[in-house]
DNA sequence: TTTCCTACATCGATAAACTG
DNA sequence: CAGTTTATCGATGTAGGAAA
């Protein structure tokens, strides 16, 4: 059956007229009978815009930087593009914006020590590789920017230029192309400031455009954004269906940025049967990680244990989360003496991840997740029991 | 990670019943 | 009679697991 073009209105054979309807939170409702089918859709369309969208007008206010660690900038304008990087190219461009100084006036290369980028881990044979198609990636990103006052002109220009890796001194160096540094620099207004740990911890390509995109949004929210459009802005032509998008895509991302310093929450507007709006309501966390570790007294020495120990960032996610895994200080304590390094530590942060999420979302009631987790653990890292 | 598959939920269209 | 609600059906979107 082909789908009424005029949804609602439909013919009503014993009055010879058109009938208006529309079904409102799962309820049908009659709109009154009109004699041509247009009229009759024009009902049920202003019926449905009842609750009818906010006009956010507020004007875009500038971030303050939330405590001393280090942030990188960029417009709005080149936030809200949809350009596809890798998760190597967003790390490289996040490092290269913190080479550049705020106040930069005229592009100069930026130079980026690897170690940065990859640890001080070396890099093998195919870590070149990957590096290089990385900066070829970069190198072929082309941005749209504004021309003021001109609607139909049109600019495109080269994010960067003259990328080079030298394996030598181990870095890599580039310049910002002349066009983009505007966006990135002297920025007085529409722009969004990143938290570098932050950016380089996310762990998929998805994950940094929402991060900037919502970082972008936050002064605004909540905000709605057409589900057609946050495709465009994150994923660009991946997952023609909505749910493969959310799985994906939205969800992932929103999870991960709610393990750094957001506090995101989103709704999913329906327009008939499918998701056509997305709300998102977004928050940075007031108080973020704390820096040290409180440990406990070590009754059996009668000592006081006063080890101030500084954690990674990484060491402070994994804390995080083995406490919203209900594990006691002594726990995450014996956890992060016995698991090191980055690699051993985000094999932690993966391995709990299906454990929290079921757990937030109540789908293993009555479980005990502390113990489970720690039964996870020693499973995968038995060195946990030998220290016991 | 992405696509495919299937049970299920919800929608619009329609006929019919209800109301004053 | 005019307007509205209820019951039902086929179509299509969705969730969640399986397969690729």
């Amino acid at each position: 059956m082909p789908k009424n073009p005029f949804a609602g209105a439909t013919f009503d054979k014993s009055r010879q007229k058109w009938k208006a309807q529309a079904r409102f939170a799962g309820v049908l409702k009659s709109l009154g009978y009109y004699n041509t089918q247009v009229e009759a859709h024009e009902a049920v369309v202003q019926a449905r815009q009842q609750p009818a969208e906010l006009a956010i007008t507020r004007r875009s206010i500038v971030e303050a930087s939330g405590g001393n660690s280090p942030t990188v900038a960029q417009s709005n304008v080149l936030i809200e593009q949809p350009w596809a990087l890798t998760l190597v190219e967003a790390r490289i461009f996040v490092l290269f914006l913190q080479q550049l100084p705020r106040d930069e006036t005229e592009s100069r290369r930026l130079v980026v020590p690897l170690k940065e980028l990859v640890g001080a881990t070396p890099i093998g044979g195919r870590g070149y590789q990957y590096l290089h198609s990385a900066l070829e990636g970069l190198a072929a990103v082309q941005v749209t920017l504004p021309v003021p006052n001109r609607q139909h002109d049109w600019h495109r220009a080269p994010l960067v230029h003259s990328m080079k890796l030298d394996s030598g001194q181990g870095t890599i160096s580039g310049y910002f192309s002349p066009d983009v540094l505007p966006y990135l620099t002297n920025l007085a207004e529409n722009f969004t400031l990143g938290q570098v740990a932050d950016l380089l911890s996310i762990k998929s390509p998805t994950t940094h455009r929402f991060y900037w995109l919502l970082k972008s949004w936050e002064f605004r929210s909540p905000v709605t954004v057409p589900v057609a459009r946050l495709k465009e802005l994150t994923t660009g032509q991946a997952y023609p269906q909505y749910s493969d998008y959310r799985r994906n895509a939205l969800i992932p991302a929103v999870a991960e940025l709610n393990e750094l310093s957001f506090e995101i929450s989103y709704k999913e507007h329906k327009l008939g049967r499918s998701v056509d709006k997305v709300e998102f309501s977004i928050k940075s966390k007031a108080r973020p990680i704390p820096k040290q570790l409180i440990l406990p007294l070590d009754k059996e020495k009668g000592t006081v244990v006063t080890v101030v120990s500084e954690l990674t960032p990484l060491q402070q996610k994994v804390q995080t989360r083995l406490q919203k895994l209900k594990l006691t200080q002594a726990q995450v304590k014996k956890v992060l003496d016995v698991v090191v390094g980055e690699e051993q530590l985000t094999k932690v942060l993966k391995e709990t991840y299906p454990v929290l999420r079921d757990f937030e979302t109540k789908a293993k009631p009555g479980e005990n997740v502390a113990a489970a987790t720690m039964a996870l653990l020693k499973s995968t890292f038995p060195a946990i029991w030998a220290s016991n």
